[in-house]
DNA sequence: TTAATCCCTACTAAAAAGGTAGGATTTCTC
DNA sequence: GAGAAATCCTACCTTTTTAGTAGGGATTAA
């Protein structure tokens, strides 16, 4: 599984835009700021943000990113997937030539793998951008 | 969270020896060939199996581990904490000077982070050692 | 026209993952 | 008692990934 800062960053990225967007665009620097997570890094965080349909961008002074949708439609998962790649837990194929070709023993751990992975997935599948806003005002 | 090859390597091993012990103790050299992992780096995972009383081992010829509990009391979450250390998600003061300074806004996710960890823990807490040598026979 | 902003590509430093190498020690078997 | 089979132990190494940095180009509001 693929859990890295990146992907968090990324989160909280988000949830600082739900949070402080009234939709006026919200600058990289703004968010740069107040996360704490350097502009260029940034930047390429939010490429692939776009890219994937959660967050719109207008160019210029002034401008910013805003979110696509409604922080309710938005799920963890959706972020996650969108920066981190692959969601998978570790893939006998891709990550080892040893340990996984096909015998019964050694597929044990990989159908384990798999489950495990339905289940992280499962779990931000449930949680939306909208509810760490909420959390956020407590 | 940390999930690797070796929590993996970890727990196809204990499988293995699970399925193949009769009391007799399994060289690790067997199981190296059985499950294709290179010994030297059994014998790593192994010493951390045994200090955290997992298996117990005899030396000398004919010697080998065997598994210091039956393999209906050991979780799978044993045998990840044992070798992979940290079965914690990513940690804010550790990874990363930047991001978690108790602010608001930032531990939004830190939150969402320890219930994922919470949630893929309560997941190997479940599942027994014993149960993944009986999908082994089908 | 200028400054703020997104956009894009390439590079890089540090850490972690996944080992390898080489030897010391113990114990069974002959 | 010699030799082989095994665990034990420590150090090193290679590759991949992570987490950035650098430097500029394009766009647009004021």
């Amino acid at each position: 599984m693929k859990l890295t800062n990146k992907g968090r960053y990324a989160v909280m990225a988000m949830a600082d835009l739900a949070s402080n967007s009234n939709e006026r665009p919200i600058s990289l620097s703004e968010i740069s700021i107040r996360q704490n997570i350097s502009l260029a890094y940034l930047e390429q965080i939010f490429i692939k943000l776009k890219i994937n349909n959660l967050v719109k961008s207008s160019r210029g002074a002034n401008g910013g990113y805003t979110l696509f949708k409604p922080a309710t439609e938005i799920k963890i998962s959706n972020i996650i997937n969108a920066v981190d790649e692959e969601v998978k837990t570790l893939n006998c194929k891709k990550h080892s030539k040893r340990g996984c070709n096909n015998k019964a023993v050694k597929c044990i751990t990989h159908n384990l793998w798999d489950q495990l992975d339905q289940h992280i997935n499962g779990f931000f599948e449930k949680v939306k951008l909208q509810d760490l806003t909420k959390q956020n005002q407590k």
